[in-house]
Order: C-alpha cells, then structure tokens, then sequence
RNA sequence: GGGGGCGUAGCUCAAUUGGUUAGAGCAUCGGAUUGUCGAUCCGAAGGUUGCGGGUUCGAUCCCCGUCGCCCUCGCCA
C-alpha cells in the first residue's frame, strides 16, 4: 500500500457541508483496540477503529485522541503523511475513523502519565473517515456534568462515556459470574415467561392485552416466583435466572419500572444452604470483580435484633448510634413524657450522638420537627458535659431525671461527656421508625461512616405476618413463605408472632436480596392462605397451579432474589441504578429515547378490544 | 396523591433590590499555528430566559397555572 497516499478518501469538504462518506469503501481492517497498546506494543504496525475524542491541529502535527471502549490513544498525523494529514485537519469530534499507523514511544517530555496509553502514540499513515458526526448536543468527554434528561435522550452519545462504559462492562462481569458460579454449583438456567396471569397481590401490574381473548389481560410478571416454585416441583432442582422483573409503582433513584434479579431456586435445601451458598457467590463477586477480600461468613442478625438495635429491618452497620430500651430506667424518672408512654404499654428508646452535644438549638428543632414528621410525638434530647460541669446533663428534661438514673443511662448507651442523647417515648414500632430514621441522618450530618466498608449482613426470623391497620393479617414477605417449624404451633394462637424461614441481605444499609424458604405441603399452604383471609375459591382462582402442584410430590425448596441494579450500583458506588443501566426511565416512567410510552393507533385499540376512557397528556 | 428543588445560547453556568443592548467558558464557523493532550492565539455567529396567563411604566427576577427532569413521603421486596 502506498503510504503516501492516505487512503482512498476524496477531500471531506467540511466547510460546504457537502458532507455525505456515501460510497467510500472500507478497505482497513482493525487490529488492535485502542486503549489496550503499552510501551510492549512499540514498533507494531496497527489498525484502530474508533471515535475522534478531540483534535488538536498545530497546522503542521495534528493530534487525535481516538476512543473506543477500550479507553483512548493519542494518533499523530506528520505533514509528511500528506493524504492522511489532510484528512486529519478536518476532523471533528465524535467522526468514525479507521487509523493504520506505527506504535511509536513518546519521548520523555511528551509522555502523559493521566492516561493508560500516555507512553506511547500512534504515528498515523492512513486515515479513513467512515462516518462524519455531526456536532453532538454534548461531548462524551465534557468534564462538566450534563443534564440527565439530555443524557438519556441521547443514550448513546451517554453510554460513551467512560464511566458508562465502565458500569456496562462491571455489570457484565457480575452476570457472567453469577452465570459460572451457578452452572458450577447444579444450577440450570431457565426462562420463564414474560406473559403472565395477572395476581393483584402485592405490586400494582403492567398489564397487555389479549388480541384472541378480547378483555382478557396477561400481567408482565412482578417476580417469576411461582413459576421458579413449579420448576423446582417439575424435579429440576436447581434453577437460576438474570430475570426482567416489572411492577408499576412509583419510582426512585433505586427503583425502575422494569429491573433484574439474579432468582434462584433450590430443591431439598433448608435456610443455611441458601445463606452459605449466596454468601460464597457475594464473596467470590467480590473478589474476582472488585479485588475485595470480603471477610465470610457474614454477620447475622435475627429481625428483633435489627429492629431493636437500628430501627430497621435493612440496618447499616458500619456506624454505632445504636438504639437502646431505656424503660426500666426511664420510670425512675419525673418525666412525664416517659410515664404516660409507659403507662400506655409503649417504651423509652434512646441514641447516643458522639460529640453531638454542641448541636444548636435550632438544629435540635429541626430533628425534633422530623422526628414529628415520622410519627412521633416529640423527641426529648438530653446534653452530656456541655455548658455545665464535667458529668451533668443539660436540657429541659434532665431536671426530671434523678443523678442515679443519669448515671444509668450514660451506663446504658455508652454516651459520655459531649454526646447528645435523643430519646422518644411512644410505641415500640414509632421509636423505632423515629430513631432507625434519625440514627441515618445523624450519621450523615456528624459524619460517621466510613468510606470503602462493606458490611453485609443477613437478617433472619422474619414474622411471617403482618397486622396491618384494618387488623387484617398481610405476608410480610409472600404468603408461600414457610414458618419456622417451632413456630408452626403460634399459626393457631399467636400467628403474628410465627416467625418465617425468611432472609434478606444486605448492605451498607440497603436490602439487595431476599428469599425463603417455601411451603411444600398442601395443607400448610391452605392454613396459611385461611389466615391471610384468602378464601379456597379465591386461592384456587390466582394460584390454583401451584396448588395443584403440591399436590403431586413436591420437594421442600427454597430459594432468593438479588437486586441485580443495586448490586452493580452498590459496587461501583453510584447514586442510581440508572447509572448501571443501558436504558432506563425517568421518574415518570418514561424512555426519552424512544418516548415510549406513546399513544397507539385508534385501530390497534380496536383489534385489542379497548377503548381509552382519558386521553394522553399533552405537551 | 403529598412535600421540596431545578428549567436562561447546542452544553455547563452567570445576570446586583424588578431597570437600559441578557454575559462567560466549552462546542460551532472562519483564520493562524510542527509536540499538544481541558492545546493556544485572532475573529465571527449563536437567545420565544420551558410554555401560557397575571401584576408593573418596566419581569430572567414577583404571583397563578401548566409541562418536563431530579430528590423525597405515601406506595413498592
């Protein structure tokens, strides 16, 4: 090939607009990806495809940063290259090109120790310009940050992006990990279906319409949970899925309308091979995609415990702010706050703020008016050493509270001279919320956790049930949860005390997976639907399959669900899942990209049987 | 459904107490430039201040409505 040629391209006529590559052929072929060469690669011929990241035209040496998804490399174009210097001046940012050229190294004073490839250059000889860009509405390499929506407009424009490129690929890593890991342990892969019988159970359903059973709907599946039940049924097992799960509610940073789990299910297993199991592939995750040696096995904590010490059933564990019952030494006092919750059955919880003392009082106003927010009706703070001497306490209460129960408080929660102790006397279950909520914002605002910690921990015993306010008994998980077999008498006495062979792992604070173990018996499953007031027929009509299938030899089983995006979001420390997503939707729902959803066309509504009672919103 | 924040040039932002011709950096276009890497230098172009209404002599600024995006409570495993 004649080097001096440049290439087959005619001159671009940037200028004129004129600017169609229309019928240029290709002749390049790539060798080599762009932010892999090192120094090892010296004096190598090569071909790299990519993306103009930015041009730096000196008049006579023009430099390229050319990007691909490897990272970026510095092409330079020598005048004497002439064809293929020619070309290079008139390129512009994001323009597709092919690049063949020598791997050459940087002399001392040129070498740029920010980027992977900064010891090196390629010393351009051919060019072809595959596809001019026209001037993108923002540049994948702007420092700024830009706006969300634009970025997901222009998704692809955004998944450019480094960052982006770099929580695809991470992502990628984590399934075909957890892929491995199950095929190494038994497990098969299995889809199920998308099109699903609708159970208006738990979340609210996008549901699809039947062209051939006209007013009948599918529900796209909330969770393949039953079905995952009758494969393990069906005698496969063990059965794993990256699975699409949908519920149409509100959205938040962490949640999308459409999200993914790693489900898996297991077949004549009880609690601790599903925890043992998911720990190990969270620890080798760990390891194999972050270098993390995680510490195994995790902590433990049964629900009550997480409850009465964080609030919470999703504790973040890498501060204290513990809460503590403080009842017994709260009647010794005066304060009738404390007596009356008392006095109606309810507790005196407390958290101790290390070197918090010196909160303002409007600060203190401001924790007392959330504190209100979240159902309490006050919040009582005590300050440890503060203006007064060593060893008292100051604010309004204290002079309720005897010198002997003071010293047994500071004894209780381990708060000394400078710490603030907020205390709210209510039910258990406000104290809880109140605190378990505030314990978070202190944390946050007194700066109390620590960066790079990752604490996991299993909550365990869960209750099975859940009294909600019309005192109708909801599953607090799923009602085809199995109770711990001691508890399975309290389903006839006490059932809200009946606790589950649930589990939920979580992290820093966030659930990232939950599971059971199930039911595999007929009639426990019945019991249970009677207690949640689910009549026979109606059960038979949403659930009547799995029913069936208990019926005829079903292996006791159990298995969990993880969070896949919050798992990524978790690794890779983004504020959002839809920071580890390829194209996710707006809080409304929405796919800017596409701008979906959409109005459909009247005679598509007709074939489906269905008429629009309100039109779509107009812009 | 409720609460809060934001919306100004293609992008990121500014604009004094409501005041005269709405500015800057990047991007774009033209020119210069042989070692830059957020290149540099000279020049140019670029605005329905989200949209609609109101108050005012005068609105980017104040008020009402509306649309969009984000955070959050409710909701949601």
């Amino acid at each position: 090939m004649d080097l001096e040629t440049g290439g087959v391209n005619a001159p671009l006529g940037r200028a004129g607009n004129g600017r169609s590559t229309k019928g240029i052929p290709v002749t390049l072929k790539r060798t080599d990806h762009c932010g892999c060469l090192r120094p090892g690669d010296v004096g190598r011929q090569v071909v790299l495809a990519g993306w103009v990241q930015s041009y730096r035209d000196h008049g006579g040496v023009v430099f390229v940063d050319l990007r691909d998804r490897s990272g970026v490399v510095q092409v330079v174009f020598h005048p004497e290259a002439a064809a293929a210097h020619a070309l290079a001046r008139q390129l512009r940012n994001e323009d597709v090109v092919l690049i063949r050229g020598a791997v050459t190294a940087r002399g001392p004073k040129a070498v740029n120790p920010k980027i992977p490839t900064g010891w090196i250059e390629v010393v351009a000889e051919q060019i072809e310009v595959v596809n001019q860009a026209e001037p993108p509405p923002f540049l994948p390499s702007q420092p700024e940050a830009v706006n969300e929506d634009l970025r997901l407009k222009y998704r692809y424009l955004d998944l450019r992006r480094p960052e982006m490129t770099e929580a695809l690929t991470l992502r990628h890593r984590v399934t075909k990990l957890m892929r491995d890991f199950g095929d190494e342990h038994g497990f098969l892969e299995i889809e199920t279906p998308m099109l699903y019988k609708s159970t208006p159970e738990g979340a609210r359903e996008f549901l699809v319409p039947s062209r051939l059973h006209p007013g009948a709907f599918y529900a796209l599946p909330q969770s393949p949970q039953l079905f995952k039940q009758t494969l393990m049924v069906a005698g496969l097992d063990r059965y794993l899925q990256i699975a699409r799960c949908f519920r149409d509610e509100d959205l938040r940073a962490d949640r999308q309308p459409e999200f993914t789990q790693l489900d898996l299910e297991m077949s004549f297993v009880d609690r601790e091979d599903v925890i043992n199991l998911v720990t190990e592939l969270l620890r080798r995750l760990w390891k194999q995609v972050l270098d993390v040696e995680l510490a195994t096995p995790f902590p433990r904590l049964s629900w009550r415990q997480a409850m009465d010490r964080f609030g919470v059933d999703r504790p973040d564990t890498r501060f204290g702010l513990e809460l503590r019952d403080v009842s017994a030494a709260a009647a010794q006092t005066d304060c009738a706050v404390f007596q009356q919750a008392l006095a109606a059955g309810g507790c005196v919880q407390m958290i101790a703020a290390p070197g918090a003392a010196g909160l303002t009082r409007r600060q203190l106003d401001q924790l007392t008016e959330s504190a209100r927010q979240l159902g309490a009706k006050g919040l009582a703070w005590l300050k440890l050493g503060g203006e007064s001497e060593a060893g008292a306490m100051g604010g309004p209460i204290a002079k309720f509270i005897p010198a002997a129960v003071q010293q047994e408080l500071r004894r209780l929660t381990g708060a000394s001279d400078g710490d603030l102790l907020l205390a709210v006397a209510d039910t258990r279950e406000i104290g809880w919320r109140v605190l378990g909520e505030l314990r978070s914002t202190l944390a946050r605002q007194l700066n109390l956790i620590p960066p790079d910690r990752h604490d996991f921990v299993w909550i365990v015993d869960f209750p099975c049930l859940e009294r909600q306010a019309g005192g109708r008994l909801v599953a607090r998980h799923h009602p085809f949860t199995a109770p711990l077999d001691e508890d399975l008498p309290l389903l006839a006495s006490r059932p809200e005390e009946a606790r589950a062979k649930a589990y939920d792992i979580v992290l820093n604070g966030v659930e990232i997976g939950g599971g059971s173990i199930r039911i595999h018996q007929r009639q426990v499953q019945a019991r249970m639907f009677a207690l949640l007031g689910i009549s026979p027929e109606e059960a038979q009509r949403k659930f009547g399959f799995l029913l069936d299938a208990l019926r005829f030899g079903a292996p006791p089983h159990g298995g969990i669900a993880l969070g896949l995006d919050r798992l990524v979001m978790l690794m890779l420390k983004r504020q959002s899942i839809r920071d580890v997503m390829a194209f996710p939707k707006t809080q409304s729902g929405a796919d800017l990209m596409t701008e979906a959803p959409s109005p459909v066309e009247p005679r598509q509504l007709q074939e489906l049987a269905i008429g629009v009672i309100a039109g779509p919103k107009r812009g």
